[in-house]
DNA sequence: CCTACCGATCGGTAGG
DNA sequence: CCTACCGATCGGTAGG
């Protein structure tokens, strides 16, 4: 592999956090291929000598952030701790994502129906995937009389919810307070011991 | 006023609907003035007819939203109960919106960011302005003891985030049976009273 | 409400 | 990596 290669490489990349910085602001289709050459300082065809479509970064962008989150599950569950413990180091996980790839993930969460047809099956099937091993440690949870709630997949969506709002707070908030503040008021949610509403 | 006018007020409100949907499925950007005119069945030059421009679809979907949002806070502020049935009530709005105007608040919530300069101010406006009132009753909680977090923002922006979750269930579940589970939720995570996380 | 049409911009390619 | 260019589609208008 030559000294042009990894030039390349360099390029890609930086094409690819252009692309990710400029998706996230104006979005994926408002974005035009005008735009993110003059972002990197190219012109419109040279950006093809990197990549081979609009696409296909939205591609690559989406499916690296798909894998790191599927990645992150296998380990969660391999560890095979407490529901308690698992579901803190899924919400863990998430926060984690925010605050290394704040981009990317506001991409492949906002973006990802522009997806290509072939890709974006993909997509789904992972999708369901990460979520039935999510739901299954919110329903083992709930068989073991540790988490309180009447429909799992109601609290399941709930929580992925909720857990997104660090995505629009990376910059405002050090990364250990979000943690502790989120964990706190969804520990406390899901574990709820006492009616106090009317 | 004639019958033409008011047939031409169902045309708007008709196309102002199927905008709403195509704005909500693919999003603003991606949603072309052709898309739109055929799911009406009228040709495109048609449309401007009714309606001055594609941004005005997004202004008036936008700003009926956030008008709706402030007279809900005003309400609430004029009931002059307590921050913890404040904020229940403010709970209740944001679900009502969801399953009253589901494709509306989507638009609302995701498309924003498309409006027009001179709009785009006045929409920020509106939202500071709501935030604040959101904010003071968190506020008020907190200090007479029953709210128990470290951040108001940050607590505020968890809140946001949680309640956004019914905007994709509608469809999904009964609304009196999600209303219970997320007020459930929200006020056991807010009104936590001892440490449950090690 | 339609036919006919506008300039601008889109994603992308040929060829060097 | 650039110059020059493509067909397609964009939001929108004139005129009836």
């Amino acid at each position: 592999m030559g000294v042009t290669d990894v030039k390349s490489l360099n390029r890609k990349e930086e094409i690819l956090r252009a692309a990710a910085s400029l998706f996230t602001e104006k979005g994926y289709s408002a974005t035009s291929m005008r735009h993110l050459a003059g972002s990197v300082g190219l012109e419109v065809s040279s950006i093809y000598s990197h990549i081979k479509s609009k696409e296909d970064l939205l591609t690559e962008i989406c499916m690296t952030c798909a894998h790191r989150f599927l990645s992150g599950m296998r380990e969660i569950l391999q560890a095979e701790e407490k529901p308690v413990v698992q579901l803190q180091l899924i919400l863990r996980l998430h926060i984690d994502m925010a605050y290394d790839y704040p981009e990317s993930v506001t991409v492949f969460n906002k973006e990802w129906r522009h997806l290509p047809e072939n890709v974006l099956h993909l997509f789904v099937d992972q999708r369901k995937q990460y979520e039935f091993s999510f739901k299954q440690i919110l329903e083992q949870g709930r068989e073991s009389g540790v988490f309180l709630f009447k429909d799992t997949d109601m609290i399941f969506r709930i929580l992925l919810q909720t857990v997104k709002f660090s995505y629009f707070s990376v910059r405002k908030f050090p990364k250990e307070q979000l943690i502790k503040e989120v964990l706190q008021f969804v520990m406390y949610g899901i574990q709820r011991q006492e009616e106090i509403l009317k």
